[in-house]
DNA sequence: CAATTAGATAACAATTTGTAAACATTGAAA
DNA sequence: TTTCAATGTTTACAAATTGTTATCTAATTG
């Protein structure tokens, strides 16, 4: 099964770190660990969370402060914070609160309420992100149906294809590297040689007509505009 | 502006109920009170609200007991119960969740965090309720007899296999994920092999014919417009 | 015109789904 | 309560589809 989401725990007990950790891998998401702030930082840019949960009492830099940097910084516009508060630390929730906290839980922590509370979060949070359908020339392109119109005639591509037609045609006329492609479509962990693209390109022209996707030669493919 | 939900909030303190009360009707629900469990009741049996949100500390009947009585009404099938709890409480929480609450609200209260989790559990519950019955192409489905009729063709899924069904109805088109259905149909706590599902879409498949539900390979079910 | 890059195709590998059947659970009736 | 049937779940394997690589050919570029 595809991960659920990918959450990174900052706490400066060890303890605590790990008790986290093992409920939430049980649940099905990829977990990052930090002991601090500081720490937590370069972390969360290289693994890009979807949330951070984050002790509000640590040493180095706090968790009101870890908050605002990253709230201040684009790259985690998408990204939730959660803050884990301590039972006699009540005003830090209105520190937090301004800080830009989506939520918080109390320690102690209750795996049943963690977890259920993060699937409630983070469900929201990629029912927001999808984007649903784009249109370009004359192909229609609905993530919904899996389906790419031409006119009002169906067309079927397989999911690589389909994905690797909607990154195109998500900025249409961008010249795409096999490197970019590889990223957005494959993912992290690629173990696939760059010229599989090409073949899905022909797969894609195949379908569609040989008039939507261009070629530039060393450097990449584009959807034309 | 039509309401989006109605809420009785429950709670002995004058001041909580206050500033709850103001918070949720700024945000467009239509509220009720009440300030212990006894009087509650009554008031949710005539009101019929959408959510109780409950305080769990209180005199005379306190929140646990009264979650326990709601819940054992069939009358409140479709209503929603969330807890407040102060921090102290840790405990109530456990016991809540035997009650048969649905979720907890830490105190002290932020509006933004009570506003953001009901409007999240409303949504879903508005959706539900909205639709008792869907017509898609010659199918009929009837949530009140739990029937299928094609044409005039009655025809009878099992329950599980049903709301699968009435799920995919639901958005006839859109592609639904193994996830996506497991969470819908199955509910939070899944503990239910994935591949279940291609099970009953075989035997509604069986019982329907092939041609209303659809495979997307690598991606999920939808219902075929 | 060599060297690089991409196109085409086919063979192969991996993944995903379909299907049947066994097993487990539930709920209703005797 | 016991029994039985219906429903729900898992498993194992077959079938189909999709994804990847290798190879050869064609085009392009410096």
């Amino acid at each position: 099964m595809e991960t659920l989401g990918k959450i990174l725990v900052v706490d400066d007990e060890a303890d605590i770190l790990e008790f986290i950790s093992y409920n939430l891998k049980k649940e099905g998401y990829e977990v990052f660990t930090a002991s601090n702030g500081k720490e937590a930082l370069p972390i969360a840019k290289k693994m890009k969370p979807d949330l951070i949960l984050l002790d509000v009492m640590m040493p180095v830099m706090d968790g009101i402060e870890t908050c605002k940097r990253i709230k201040a910084d684009s790259d985690f516009n998408q990204t939730y914070v959660v803050f884990l508060t301590a039972r006699s630390e009540d005003y830090s929730e209105i520190e937090g609160l301004d800080a830009g906290a989506d939520d918080y839980i109390a320690k102690p922590i209750k795996p049943k309420v963690l977890v259920t509370r993060l699937n409630a979060i983070l469900r929201r949070k990629i029912k927001e992100a999808a984007s649903p359908s784009i249109k370009v020339k004359d192909i229609f392109i609905d993530r919904e149906s899996f389906l790419i119109y031409r006119g009002d005639q169906k067309i079927q591509l397989a999911r690589k294809e389909f994905e690797l037609l909607f990154l195109l045609a998500s900025k249409p006329g961008k010249v795409f590297t096999r490197e970019n492609i590889l990223e957005k479509v494959w993912g992290d962990e690629v173990l696939v040689v760059d010229r599989t693209i090409d073949v899905h390109i022909r797969k894609i022209r195949e379908k569609l007509g040989d008039e939507y996707i261009g070629t530039v030669k060393g450097v990449g493919y584009k959807f034309e505009i």
